[in-house]
DNA sequence: CCCCACTTTGCAATCGATTACATCATCTTA
DNA sequence: TAAGATGATGTAATCGATTGCAAAGTGGGG
């Protein structure tokens, strides 16, 4: 059986292709009856557009790239269903691609843009080389790349992320409602946008409470699981050690929890410890983990919008540049006041 | 600045757009001399190819559609690494998209494969319409779909699976070395070939070592942490408590875990806990869970390259059809002899 | 009854790469 | 040296949908 053509309609419909096309694409300029036989002519068909046509003569390929440092982190999961939700409304598809696996295969990411792969990019990894950040800029397509979650200081790219500093004020103001004095910080990946965010409104905000703050209650980390164990060493090994920690990730909360744990000390009891993003599993976790929550789904939906916006419409100069979501404090079981 | 065509190749190295064509796709057809002007002229005019042009010619949309239940689920995302990885290898794009959205948003799968938007499909997910399913086998192009880890009782899909009978029986069997008589096991959703598998086999094997099982033993879960919380409610509720428990999935393990410790049942000292997938949480958790690993990434690598070879050479006879990949064991701190 | 405006439809070019077939040059071999 | 084989390249049709432009049809007003 093979796949009916636009031609294959016209010819039952008895009326040219480029009514059929029309008919399709803008119903309303066709006349109400050759709306029906169009109609019906293509159930009876069973026509299906070919996209590689369309695509071909709109000079449009109908999907848009989404590139992930790491497929396996959780933390990306709920943001793509968002984006995704909107893509398919708009009946454009989902591209997945790895920063490692373009970069293994040799691949330029501009390429994905330059050969009609993919209309737009959304990037969710703040880490890409200077080098191919530096092609990403002077491109011509630039402005159909979108950052989300993360972003670049100083490249003009339209993003959407969520309130760092306030999250980190929020955050700090919560261990110090409860009592606590002596804070200490879990950080994110030394050279991230995300993590300097939470790094240095953290400081900020201990200092403006005029809270003590030692040099090694800054504890460097990479938002993984592993580094918030070693983290945990780090505070362990403190003389004075302070009474709650903020992690600049849920999963260096949960390693850091984890490795503690595994030294008999308890949280909260012992020290309190929070979070940042609200992924799945914080609520799961033991204990459950108090953090500030990221709408993850929101930041997907409004990306996939902003993105969008730009391919129907480039070149507008009113479209939304930036988008900053807000956070929200999620109290759970892993701070308490200290004892 | 235009994006350049074979044309304006053609033009710069003075031969046809036919033979830059070959030079490109074919380079040994064409003489050392050509290949060297023409890859200087692709060089020179900033050449990319134009996939949507290559993809209504050859009838090939180059890119593969993944389908999975939800997102948002961890497990997935190192076997989607894995397809990935074969795909860019090959020059093929991965197209995302969830089965809940597909339903939602009304379209119907087999589309993605008529309108040339995608030349394969990968499904892993199990839990299809019977209508959608139906759709699917009768389609012609039912050949370039294919289950992960799922698959289809009685429908005659090419699939690619883990030794689910096998994990199980290693699994009991682990349990039963240490000296637990008597085991419980929480199952996936009752409707699910994979949990099926698993629980008829864990029957048969506690059968066929002669243990006790009562039916209150057999918990009914739905692979998820949540479920994995109230199937530990009913253990607990138990007159008679079984001291090792055997769940569907690594998620389920945690949720059970989880919702012990706030009776304050310690693990393994109370009850030994198994899971089932060895996603990557489990190595972290508290306390590090005993599963039964699944290759994750080879799953995807031998889907994505099964697949490729029924788009490659479509109607071949000697396409292996089904691959059921090895699982281990691997022992962490979950499990121990009962006390 | 004619003219103009407006709606509806058709014609045909176009998007850019691939490839069957034709052509031409060069080389082999009897 | 002629015939045939081999290799390299060009010509032009093709994939299937979209769309600018022209033409045909319709209706209203003068």
């Amino acid at each position: 059986m093979k796949t009916s053509t636009l031609q294959d309609v016209a010819r039952v419909a008895k009326v040219s292709t480029a009514t059929v096309s029309r008919t399709l694409s803008n119903p309303d300029v066709v006349s109400e009856s050759t709306r029906r036989r169009v109609s019906e002519a293509v159930k009876v068909t069973g026509y299906r557009i070919n996209r590689a046509a369309r695509n071909l003569r709109t000079r449009r390929a109908h999907s848009v790239l989404v590139l992930l440092p790491d497929l396996a982190n959780p933390f990306f999961s709920t943001i793509l269903e968002g984006i995704s939700r909107i893509l398919s409304q708009q009946g454009y598809s989902m591209l997945i691609a790895s920063t490692k696996q373009v970069h293994d295969s040799g691949e330029r990411l501009i390429d994905y843009l330059d050969d009609a792969r993919a209309d737009g990019m959304i990037i969710l990894d703040g880490w890409l080389d200077d080098e191919v950040l530096q092609m990403l800029k002077d491109a011509p397509q630039a402005e159909r790349v979108l950052f989300a979650c993360e972003w670049v200081d100083g490249a003009n790219f339209p993003s959407v992320r969520c309130e760092n500093r306030q999250g980190t004020r929020i955050a700090v103001n919560h261990l110090y409602d409860l009592g606590h004095r002596k804070i200490a910080h879990v950080t994110g990946p030394e050279t991230n946008v995300i993590s300097n965010a939470r790094k240095d409104e953290f400081i900020a905000e201990i200092t403006s409470l005029k809270l003590a703050l030692e040099p090694e209650w800054i504890i460097p980390g990479d938002f993984s699981l592993s580094a918030g164990c070693q983290a945990a060493q780090a505070w362990i090994a403190l003389n004075d050690r302070p009474t709650a920690v903020f992690c600049a990730s849920d999963q260096l909360a949960m390693g850091f929890i984890a490795e503690l744990s595994r030294h008999d000390i308890k949280v909260p009891n012992d020290v309190s410890v929070m979070g940042f993003d609200d992924i799945d599993l914080a609520e799961q976790f033991i204990p459950p983990l108090t953090t500030i929550k990221q709408d993850r789904l929101m930041i997907g939906e409004t990306a996939a919008k902003m993105l969008m916006a730009r391919i129907v419409t480039p070149n507008e100069e009113n479209l939304e540049h930036a988008a900053v979501l807000p956070v929200s404090l999620v109290i759970r079981d892993s701070t308490s006041p200290p004892t």
